[in-house]
DNA sequence: AAAATAAAGGATATTTTTGTCCTTAATTAT
DNA sequence: ATAATTAAGGACAAAAATATCCTTTATTTT
């Protein structure tokens, strides 16, 4: 469904979230070897999420590392897909039309439409910080994670 | 979500479904500009569909050209995907885990894995015909083709 | 001030995907 | 038989995605 570089920053900024706060930050080593991903890709795609105020905070130097601030954590998980230019494929036709659009549906609109949908209610109405609370439940972490 | 050599699949498949017959085969030309895509690349394509005994049937020489089998025409649009060894996509996991399982599930999976059923379900229920009937329903088609 | 730490950023390499072109093989028409 | 047509297949090219490495910059600790 999406690129390596998002499934990366999906889990890359998850992780954050769970074990993560301004006053505990996390360095890339662990962050790369927690979440499977190459290190320096990752650490690219953390530039992207980090650039401009963006999604991920991160600070240089010692006790440097990264983190996201509780506002960045209230936002929705789209974001990220918005941030890696990958939030398009959530809207594109199934089967690669220049449009997908009730006016010139391509052969599996009506039955993918809703689909669709759903794909995109998830991804907008879900946020970071529901996620890293639902990976908690599932491997419940004692929010430890200096590195 | 697909990658466009399986969007071309796609698309000339069913566009082969709608306009041709045993006795009235496509050319590669033709089905290349009906389908708006890169000649050479999607006669690659077609070769992977057409071979050994696969989805799409082609005759060399004049006159020859690709069609479908009325019995390759009720197969499952999944079987598209196979062949181009991207049915894999549905059953993945959407955050890139090496497995989506109940087992060891991602924090995403508990939302997703409705969706993923549906367009697993979607894929595996929808036949080429149907396909190509609906798309018969949106342009109506004279059923002509000769190239 | 100097040294150490950690992210930012640039350059480059590798692999995969997408795309083109040309030759070969099969089939039909002349 | 020869020529014409059309898909099959191989070789190659271009672009994009993935990945690594090294230098620079910011920050903190000594
Ligand atoms: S037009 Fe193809 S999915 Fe909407
Ligand atoms: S484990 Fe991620 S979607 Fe099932």
């Amino acid at each position: 469904m999406f690129s390596k570089a998002t499934e990366y920053a999906l889990r890359a900024t998850i992780y954050i979230a769970r074990k993560s706060s301004e006053e505990n930050k996390l360095g890339i080593e662990e962050i790369a070897k927690a979440i499977n991903s190459p290190k320096s890709f990752t650490a690219k795609i953390l530039q992207k999420l980090t650039a401009n105020n963006g999604i991920i905070s991160s600070v240089r130097g010692p006790g440097g590392g990264f983190y996201l601030s509780s506002k960045a954590q209230k936002r929705p998980v789209r974001d990220i897909l918005h941030v890696m230019e990958e939030d398009g494929v959530l809207g594109k036709c199934v089967l690669g039309l220049k449009k997908c659009s009730e006016a010139m549906p391509c052969p599996m609109h009506a039955e993918y439409k809703g689909i669709k949908q759903q794909l995109i209610q998830l991804f907008e109405h879900t946020t970071i910080q529901q996620l890293a609370r639902d990976a908690d439940k599932i491997i419940p972490s004692n929010k430890q994670g200096r590195h």
